[in-house]
DNA sequence: GATTGACTATACATTATGTATATCTAATTT
DNA sequence: AAATTAGATATACATAATGTATAGTCAATC
């Protein structure tokens, strides 16, 4: 006989409540404590209230966990400004915008450090974080398309875009504020960027 | 009754021969693997033909052994031309040729990157890093201040010295090693540290 | 009232770091 | 030559983490 199945408003949304209610746990952990290493499901399972199998059940492992958190904070990160800084007439001014939306995203929640930590244990959680990055690349390379011109060289293009999509890196905003607000890395980064626009027009240096 | 204790030439120089037998296995292990994730102590003390509590013995810790193997890698990755590279008449060229230094050093042995994965998980080894990385800050500062003019700002000299010091670090040098020659990343850094420096006499962009 | 979905309880397999204790062997001292 | 010592081994154990397996609980749904 065929198992009848269905589907339960009432359940899902409890479901969708704990799932939350994890994440939530998942960042807060992440946030208060100094280094991934000490980042356990226990911990976070603990810290929601729930059992360490609930987590296995909604994330089916550790990678899928620390996806979910990414993607909760890239939600709430302001990143959807970037459409509207992509569509500004003046490519440079848009530029200027996308530095401080990320500036702002990187230093929004200081979970998002301890996740490129996690990426240098997991190659794949790594390669799924690195996917997400390339939308700042592409954004990026759009930028530069409509700032560069006709005599441009695309090794130039390629040069202009790696580097500053480097400068726009987590890495980057994280060895930058040392001794600097979000605010003043923000203006550093920007210079940086106006600086590598610079060396379009000037191929050789 | 005193213990008599001894030194035994013999005794340590087998001693210091499988040391490095152990350091040259871990590098192996590090090079071949493709993620620090699966990198053991068992792994390596199979690797080296020894027990894994010879390992201990030698280095007390697997972050000793990480350790040990930077700074094997720095031994032999060139850094000691960075003294001549520092007494150089132009300041300029000097930083043109630190920034060669470093791309050699950070691509000599992948290694390196291995261990900058391994800083994510253990945050005394990374302090330790941190530590070795203060020598490149110190000298870049050096140049900065030879550079900088009488009324260039405190701030533009800091901001200088840390937007270089991020542009010659290992992360910027993976980012852009993508699609790229050693010496092609050098060439970019090159630029962009041209660039920073331009920014010295230009407070204001 | 029977069934199903989310969660729980408990147990187990695996892997890794790190510690403890006793033993072996060759180099060194007396 | 005999006792001792340093380095390495053998074996065992404690701890913690990920991940899997199985059975059970309880409320929502059919």
């Amino acid at each position: 006989m065929p198992p009848r199945s269905y589907v339960s408003p009432a359940r899902s949304a409890a479901a969708a409540e704990t799932r939350e209610r994890v994440i939530e746990a998942a960042s807060r952990t992440l946030r208060e404590g100094e280094s991934i290493a000490r980042f356990s499901l226990d911990t976070v399972a603990k810290a929601a209230g729930v059992t360490r199998l609930t987590v296995y059940n909604q994330f089916g492992s550790r990678r899928g966990l620390l996806e979910a958190v990414f993607d909760e904070i890239a939600r709430h990160g302001g990143l959807h400004q970037l459409a509207d800084a992509m569509t500004m007439a003046d490519p440079r001014a848009a530029l200027d915008r996308m530095v401080e939306i990320f500036c702002r995203f990187w230093s929004r929640d200081s979970a998002v450090g301890r996740l490129h930590d996690a990426m240098a244990t997991d190659p794949e959680f790594a390669e799924a974080i690195r996917e997400r990055n390339e939308r700042r690349r592409r954004g990026v390379t759009a930028l530069i398309e409509r700032i560069a011109g006709k005599h441009t060289s695309p090794q130039a293009r390629k040069d202009a875009v790696d580097l500053i999509f480097a400068l726009t890196s987590y890495p980057t905003f994280a060895s930058l504020s040392a001794g600097r607000s979000k605010d003043e890395v923000c203006r550093v980064v920007q210079t940086a960027c106006h600086a590598a626009l610079a060396n379009l027009s000037n191929p050789s240096s």
